[in-house]
DNA sequence: AAGACGAAAGTGGTTGA
DNA sequence: TCAACAACTTTCGTCTT
């Protein structure tokens, strides 16, 4: 079953071109012509069936139904038997168990469903805010709901697991928002975020590879208007630059902070340091740092002083 | 004056004994 | 559990355009 809920954009309002990308995993859709970011609500088609556990080790395996994760309740909540079954039961010591398994079951219950409820709200509402795509959203809210079930919210306030469902979700989805929007969009600590986030991954057995900062180059060429031209050109230095093992063990988000400064230079779009570092949510430092090891590994210096003369 | 550069000290997280 | 360690940040002074 496939469906668009949104009518499809044909040509960019920014500069018309019909040159319309777009990407369907990442929500994304850009103009190839002025990079411009047209429209990133779309709907995922793609089904979500891997189940969380990659390393087979543990048997925390469980898929959830196809329905909708972000509904509070899917109709799989347990129930203590009814009243009618009540005399059934022979003597008092078990009428009483009975009742006291019943009136705990309920209270346990709607306690995680109330708590689901206000969650998934405020799950929608940041996922809104940083426009993710459908898939992410029930991504977290499938999360969230396993965290819930395992009682690992204890401790910790439910805003700081949501967020760090939904960054989870965003990175499985190779949809990497940085821990600075999770927390500008949320409300929390980047640090709480990342805390739960480690803790939630790890205690639910989320296998979650370590983010490709390819990923980010559109979203940050998008922020500082940087032609497509631009954008391929940064994402051919990073891959030249994960070839040479440049890019391991480094923060994602500063390496590709420092590819798409040294694109703008090259093609002579030129960028400050400082803007660059702060749609990336890094420094200047960093980038600087990132730049060096750029320049000088890839030899790219030719190039950067070529284009410094013009 | 603004941007780029680099040194030095501090922070939070990972790793390995 | 603790200490060493790498990556990143903050701060600040200097150089370049």
């Amino acid at each position: 079953m496939v469906q668009l809920i949104r009518k499809s954009i044909k040509e960019c309002p920014e500069c018309g071109s019909k040159n319309i990308y777009r990407n369907t995993e990442k929500g994304e859709t850009t103009c190839r012509d002025c990079g411009l970011v047209l429209e990133d609500r779309m709907v995922d088609l793609s089904q979500e069936w891997r189940d969380f556990s990659d390393d087979g080790s543990e048997s925390k395996r469980r898929t959830g139904a196809p329905t909708s994760e972000t509904q509070f309740d899917q109709g799989l909540g347990t129930e203590v038997g009814t009243t009618s079954d009540f005399y059934k039961l022979g003597s008092d010591r078990e009428r009483d168990k009975f009742f006291r398994l019943r009136k705990w079951n309920i209270r346990i219950s709607t306690a995680i469903e109330r708590n689901l409820k206000v969650a998934l709200a405020e799950l929608k509402r940041i996922s809104s805010f940083l426009k993710l795509p459908k898939s992410v959203e029930e991504e977290a809210a499938r999360i969230y709901r396993l965290t819930v079930q395992k009682g690992l919210v204890r401790g910790r306030s439910m805003e700081s697991v949501v967020a760090g469902a939904l960054y989870a979700a965003c990175r499985r989805h190779e949809v990497p928002r940085t821990l600075d929007e999770m927390g500008e969009a949320s409300g929390i600590e980047k640090k709480e975020i990342g805390r739960t986030y480690r803790f939630v991954t790890r205690e639910l057995g989320i296998s979650i590879r370590p983010s490709n900062p390819a990923d980010y180059i559109p979203r940050f060429a998008s922020a500082l208007k940087l032609s497509p031209e631009i954008q391929s050109k940064a994402v051919k230095i990073l891959e030249s630059a994960r070839d040479i093992e440049l890019t391991s063990g480094r923060g994602p988000t500063g390496i590709a902070a420092a590819a798409l400064y040294v694109a703008s230079l090259i093609h002579g779009e030129k960028r400050t340091q400082r803007e660059v570092a702060d749609v990336a949510g890094v420094t200047e430092v960093t980038i600087r740092n990132r730049y060096k090891e750029l320049i000088k590994k890839l030899k790219l210096t030719k190039d950067v002083e070529k284009s410094k003369r013009k």
